[in-house]
RNA sequence: GCCGAAGUGGCGGAAUAGGCAGACGCGCACGACUCAAAAUCGUGUUCCCUACGGGAAUGAGGGUUCGAUUCCCUCCUUCGGCACCA
């Protein structure tokens, strides 16, 4: 066995692989670096990739996420974009008038938070990012039309943003409100519900907790589309994303059911009732599970239920308040966690249970979270968890109503835990005996017949509750797209005229790390006039949320410098809808949802058509580092494209991304194995550069050439169309490993060979722009091959001529038999049965059976 | 707890319709070239066995089938989402 060799010597290795550029290291022809330079000036000069509409052809609107103007391309920049650009490459090649666009994302918190700390204006440092991300990006030698650039912080882009708001406004879809919000106390700002991630409930952006504050905020009425966007009709999204969006909405079917207030327990010796207090006897729940009213045997609000001061007794007044405060010092999670045990007090109050006049307790308790539903539940301990912990605890009636239909269990059930299954309804005078079952809302009969009485008696009706919330927009920043808003002591907001847009963001600015958006700080910039009555009036100082800037992107990448709307009709017309979308998983429940929202609204305003913006939805992994971690500076694990450029080439970069994982799944990088692909494509530059030996090819070895050609055409083909890139490579790696073999039997040369080299290179081209172009210049095909058409598959020259076919003995593989490819079921079998080794195995048996998968496979049993 | 995705060699991964498991690549080993190394080219490379030949193997166990990575059931692990949601 060879020692490893001693730790010196693979550093020494290591130094001197390193030292000599990995392209000039055997062939001197083969430059990518000025290559791919040289093409990208003529494709550039050529305007090769400008996407102008075209009737005469069918179009396709390939999208990918646009970035975040960070300063730097990052690998997983070219991981979502260079396949992107493949696939709209291919579906040009295929004869589609393609639109690939690009832009920046430019608003947000990270140019800001840059400026608080060294004062450098985000506006400088933003446009200063892009056009270092745009040169990075170029090098990729992607198909972008950069004409159709758009900028979300520019101006010409951001008055089309304000003016989208008050559109939503005017169609009643945009609102202020009082409420409890989350607020990052490291951004300074709030977030929406979906801005709020996992269990410690982080900042989506900084991963801070974040804390509860009472603001007055601009809202969309996102859940006016709930049940609109649980349907996905007519688009084709990953299934994934579907189930992601549809729990995120979370709807569920049941009741609102009207329980009265015990009027001797209303508020005792409080003379002065507060605001809606008049409603005060009535108080609604909603509940799934309406067939269970009958054992409500108490009341459960939550400790910040407004109501709950005015309900509670003089006697009970110090526990309630002592358990309340207890409550808010608590955070969200200390009082989520699952596993806590229930705590509440009595308010001292009474509510009648609608269905049987029955006096039942109000309790609060933090188990009720003011957030969903009526922030107030019936309790029902028989049939219900939590209530039923709740019962045990504080020693409440327990009542059944529900009874399995197999009796022992029953009993049993009714001293340890709630029934949650299905039976009959019992305890519930004229709904006795009726079958219920583990179906929510009408699909259960039980439920089904409780919803309709409950109406018929005025007690309450069907309803839906949705875990949705309506949209949080506004950010107390500055970087973001001014909320376009004025108020005035008489009027009220009103929105800022159309012709005073767009309102920008002042310039002269200071930054003070105390938190407070610079727009509130600013001396004059929030005086103004009121649009209605010309007095004195201020400004809102804050901000839109930047999803609202990505909400209609891909409108303004059709007209990004038309002045007269948001985007020309006639580009509408031709380009909408986005056919090909393509971006992280991670904003399912953000951008893609809010998009989908967004798209909604301004359907129903006029603005646009029909009822998605993006038919097609397609997700990229991630590429992690090379030690399997999420990459990052702090971890000093981040691959960075430009350095692989200047050591590879972009083709090889491109090549490797597409061929290293699952493009849906990622994988973690290996400096390594882009090795690989850097010999691939060295090896088809050696392919088809060298000298051409004489043509002695038999037929045969021409014949096979050519029917591997279009297998693979075939394949490669299909891989395109369902996005499964790495196949693509894979088949181009082996095409070429046949092309090799063929040239060593005399094939170069042909016309085989010359149809190979001419599909080989279509196929390669939306992979590997830059050298496919060279080298079809060098064969001297018409430039450029990236307007050529697909190649077309030969179906004939696909057929094999003879096949070979693995026979089985009882499950086992013991032999190959080669026959032609047009054999009948008989003559494989009887080829089969004439091998040698099969008779071997049959031992002078007769098989049992003999099963013929034509084409594939024969099976022997004995 | 609920919902979803995924578990295949040393590694990334492949396997149209239930039909030869491990394509392609990385890595590794050996050979050619070289004074030598790198690069390049060639050969081999799932594991186990006294290696001719045979056996086992796609997270584990069961089922359907002539035949299962693929379909069904139970379970385990990892990742993601949601969560006292009424």
């Amino acid at each position: 066995m060879k020692e490893k060799p001693s730790a010196i010597v693979p550093v020494q290795a290591e130094k001197k692989a390193e030292s000599i550029p990995a392209s000039s290291r055997h062939d001197k022809s083969f430059q990518p670096q000025a290559m791919e330079k040289k093409w990208q000036e003529k494709w550039d000069a050529d305007q090769l990739y400008r996407s102008v509409i075209d009737e005469s052809k069918p179009k396709h609107y390939a999208l990918t996420m646009l970035p975040y103007p960070s300063g730097d391309l990052h690998i997983g920049h070219w991981y979502a974009m260079t396949p992107s650009d493949a696939r709209a490459r291919y579906m040009r090649m295929k004869g589609y008038n393609v639109l690939f666009p690009m832009g920046f994302d430019a608003f947000g918190l990270p140019a800001e938070n840059a400026a608080i700390k060294d004062g450098v204006h985000p506006m400088k440092r933003t446009f200063q990012n892009i056009e270092r991300m745009r040169t990075q990006m170029k090098t990729m030698g992607a198909m972008f039309d950069w004409e159709r650039e758009m900028i979300s912080a520019a101006p010409e882009y951001y008055k089309w943003t304000e003016w989208f708001f008050i559109q939503l406004y005017k169609a009643g879809l945009a609102y202020r409100k009082m409420s409890a919000v989350d607020w990052c106390p490291n951004c300074n700002t709030t977030l929406a519900r979906e801005q709020v991630w996992g269990d410690d409930r982080h900042c989506e952006r900084c991963g801070t907790p974040v804390i509860k504050k009472n603001l007055d905020q601009w809202f969309f009425k996102a859940t006016k589309y709930a049940d609109e966007l649980l349907r996905f009709d007519g688009i084709d999204w990953p299934q994934t994303v579907k189930t992601l969006q549809t729990n995120w909405i979370d709807r569920s079917e049941g009741a609102e059911v009207q329980f009265r207030i015990a009027s001797n327990q209303l508020s005792v010796g409080n003379e002065q009732l507060p605001v809606g207090s008049e409603q005060l006897s009535v108080i609604s729940v909603f509940t799934t599970r309406p067939d269970t009213l009958w054992g409500a045997t108490f009341m459960v609000f939550s400790p910040e239920h407004p109501l709950v001061d005015v309900i509670t007794t003089e006697e009970n007044k110090t526990a309630v308040n002592e358990y309340k405060a207890q409550a808010a010092r608590q955070t969200e999670i200390q009082r989520g966690a699952v596993d806590k045990e229930k705590t509440g007090v009595f308010t001292g109050a009474y509510a009648v249970n609608p269905v049987n006049q029955a006096r039942i307790p109000i309790w609060i308790a933090d188990y009720v979270m003011m957030s969903y539903g009526m922030g107030a539940i019936m309790a029902v301990p028989a049939h219900d968890e939590r209530d039923f912990a709740f019962a045990k605890k504080y020693e409440l009636p327990i009542v059944f109503v529900i009874q399995p239909e197999v009796k022992d269990e029953a009993d049993e059930a009714e001293v340890n835990a709630a029934y949650t299954g299905s039976g009959v309804m019992v305890n519930s005078s004229q709904f006795n005996g009726t079958k219920v079952n583990t179906e929510k809302g009408r699909k259960n009969p039980g439920i089904a017949k409780v919803l309709d009485w409950i109406a018929e008696q005025g007690i309450g009706k069907e309803s839906v509750n949705y875990r949705y919330r309506d949209w949080l927009i506004s950010r107390q920043r500055y970087w973001g797209a001014p909320i376009p808003m004025i108020h005035c002591d008489v009027h009220g907001w009103n929105p800022v005229p159309d012709d005073q847009l767009p309102v920008l963001l002042p310039e002269d600015v200071e930054w003070k790390p105390t938190g407070e958006s610079p727009l509130k700080l600013h001396p004059t910039w929030k005086h103004t006039t009121c649009p209605v009555c010309g007095e004195a009036a201020v400004r809102e100082t804050d901000t839109m949320d930047t999803f609202m800037c990505s909400s209609w992107y891909h409108l303004r990448y059709l007209s990004p410098k038309y002045d007269k709307a948001p985007f020309d009709d006639a580009e509408y017309n031709y380009w909408m809808p986005v056919d090909t979308y393509t971006g992280g998983i991670e904003h399912a429940t953000m951008h893609l949802l809010y998009t989908r929202f967004f798209h909604k609204a301004l359907r129903d305003i006029g603005i646009v058509e029909g009822n998605e913006p993006m038919m097609q939805l397609r997700n990229q992994g991630m590429v992690l580092g090379e030690d399997g971690d999420k990459m990052s500076k702090s971890k000093g694990n981040v691959i960075a494209p430009d350095v692989l450029v200047n050591k590879y080439g972009a083709d090889t970069v491109r090549a490797y991304i597409m061929f290293f994982a699952r493009w849906e799944m990622g994988a973690p990088w290996d400096s390594q194995g882009i090795e690989g692909a850097a010999r691939w494509v060295r090896r088809v530059w050696t392919l088809f550069t060298d000298p051409t030996p004489p043509i002695t090819a038999t037929e045969e070895t021409k014949k096979n050439l050519r029917r591997r050609v279009h297998q693979t055409l075939r394949k490669v083909t299909r891989d395109f169309e369902s996005f499964e890139f790495n196949t693509i490579i894979s088949s181009l790696m082996e095409l070429m490993n046949e092309m090799y073999k063929a040239r060593e039997a005399g094939a170069a040369g042909s016309d085989v060979w010359k149809e190979a080299q001419e599909i080989y290179l279509k196929m390669m081209a939306p992979v590997t722009p830059h050298i496919s172009e060279e080298l079809w210049a060098q064969l001297g095909k018409p430039y450029s091959i990236h307007t050529q058409p697909w190649p077309v598959v030969d179906e004939a020259a696909t057929k094999e001529d003879s096949i070979e076919i693995p026979v089985q003995v009882n499950g086992k593989v013991r032999d190959k038999v080669i026959v032609p490819a047009d054999a009948s079921e008989d003559e494989i079998r009887a080829a089969a049965l004439a091998s040698e080794a099969v008779q071997k195995y049959l031992e002078g048996r007769d098989p049992k059976k003999v099963i013929v998968a034509k084409g594939r496979l024969v099976s022997v049993v004995v």
